[in-house]
DNA sequence: GCTTTAAAAAGTAATAT
DNA sequence: ATATTACTTTGCAAAGC
């Protein structure tokens, strides 16, 4: 069994989906967010920024909206009733509550251990590694599909997870593969 | 039928002409940077294989041709940066390792078989900068303790061997500048001096003032 | 494909002082 | 020469070009 006791993982950022099944005016829309930028020409949706969740809201016309920044899911919801609130104010009707679907969720996490990432490269499967381009080693998981930043540093970045379980699932997976190819339990054999 | 001929036809000549397009450009790109008969050979085969693969779809021929380019120095060991290729090539150093690295996971071109060693980056840096064997020796001791203690993890293989020729420079009474290093590395002045401060620090070199 | 948004890791790069 | 800011990588949705 791959000990996960000394594994952290930490919530960075949430990426959701959200329907509020109701068309927008955009022009109407942008005159009640404070501090929010509309260039139809560069973007199709209205960039907003709240403070309280601090998110970032991207909100288009069809009614349909992206909440990023998010560090739980209960901050997405507050966003989005906190939205819905602005809206109502400027007549929009809303007869049914809105969608929201967890799209993405990025972590960062320590694997508690350093690794010598020319070793991980050499023996895990199906990773990549370039330190002239970018310091990390990159691990595809594909059952919860996931990617995972190792650093020598023992950090790591869990992308692309829908869940929390999820995420503990790929870094589980990592954890499986390194020990089955000996790179765990090295300490001065570099 | 005839039509279903005809577009057949079409969509061989194109083939064809996207190909003798890749082969000039490779042909140029080649003789650049003075690329050995057989580096130029891989990349034509590795372009080839990833034409059959449908690994061109998105990605421009120039950036894949580059990228093949690449590819083909790092599997036979013939050190070149991304940054000399970069410069001839019309695409951007981005988007050339955005293909690399592509082209190197459907290939299966593994990191293993990438793996170029840092004595041939030595050897390369040491050429253009005109340093003694006795120097690149020296710098290849430092890059190899420097391994064993864990310090090259991560870090631009080309920062590396910079400082450590940078080092060996000193300690060998053949000084070369932080500026010329990181010029024939293709890594900047800072990187040179964050390298050769760490390889000092926790390899208790002595410098000679 | 691109555009925009968010956040971390650790490295390198660009620009300012 | 150093400090700050910015960019590299990963994942994803939105509407439209």
């Amino acid at each position: 069994m791959v000990d996960m006791s000394n594994v952290k993982l930490r919530i960075e950022n949430i990426v959701a989906s959200v329907d509020l099944f109701t068309q927008l005016n955009l022009e109407k829309v942008i005159e009640i967010c404070p501090n929010s930028k509309y260039n139809p020409e560069e973007f199709p949706g209205i960039i907003c920024r709240f403070e309280e969740p601090k998110v970032a809201l991207l909100i288009f016309s069809s009614g349909k909206l992206v909440v990023t920044g998010a560090k739980s899911v209960e901050d997405i919801e507050r966003a989005v009733n906190k939205l819905i609130q602005m809206l109502k104010k400027i007549g929009a009707k809303f007869g049914r509550a809105p969608q929201i679907d967890i799209q993405n969720m990025v972590f960062s996490g320590d694997i508690g251990m350093e690794f010598n990432l020319d070793a991980v490269a050499l023996s895990l499967p199906n990773c990549e590694y370039e330190p002239e381009q970018f310091p990390g080693v990159i691990y595809r998981v594909k059952e919860p599909r996931a990617v995972i930043l190792l650093f020598s540093s023992g950090k790591i970045v869990c992308s692309g997870a829908k869940s929390e379980h999820d995420a503990w699932e790929a870094v589980k997976k990592l954890l499986r593969e390194l020990e089955k190819y000996g790179l765990i339990e090295e300490e001065e054999e570099w | 039928r005839l039509r279903k001929w005809q577009s057949r036809l079409r969509v061989s000549d194109a083939a064809e002409r996207n190909l003798a397009f890749a082969l000039s450009e490779l042909d140029r790109i080649a003789s650049q940077l003075s690329l050995p008969r057989h580096v130029e050979e891989e990349a034509a085969r590795l372009y080839r294989e990833a034409v059959r693969k449908g690994l061109i779809r998105g990605r421009s021929i120039e950036s894949v041709i580059a990228a093949c380019v690449y590819a083909a120095c790092r599997l036979l060991k013939v050190p070149r940066t991304l940054d000399e290729i970069a410069d001839i090539s019309r695409v951007d150093k981005k988007e050339i390792g955005r293909s690399f690295r592509f082209i190197a996971r459907n290939l299966n071109l593994t990191p293993k078989k990438l793996f170029v060693k840092p004595t041939d980056y030595v050897n390369k840096f040491a050429d253009e900068l005109g340093l003694s064997e006795r120097v690149r020796r020296r710098a290849i001791a430092i890059l190899d303790e420097a391994y064993d203690k864990g310090l090259t993890s991560g870090k631009s293989p080309a920062g590396l061997v910079a400082a450590a020729l940078y080092i060996a420079g000193l300690l060998e009474d053949e000084k070369r500048t932080q500026r010329e290093v990181a010029e024939v590395a293709r890594v900047t002045e800072v990187t040179v001096r964050n390298r050769y401060k760490e390889l000092v620090d926790k390899l208790n070199l002595k410098i000679p003032v």
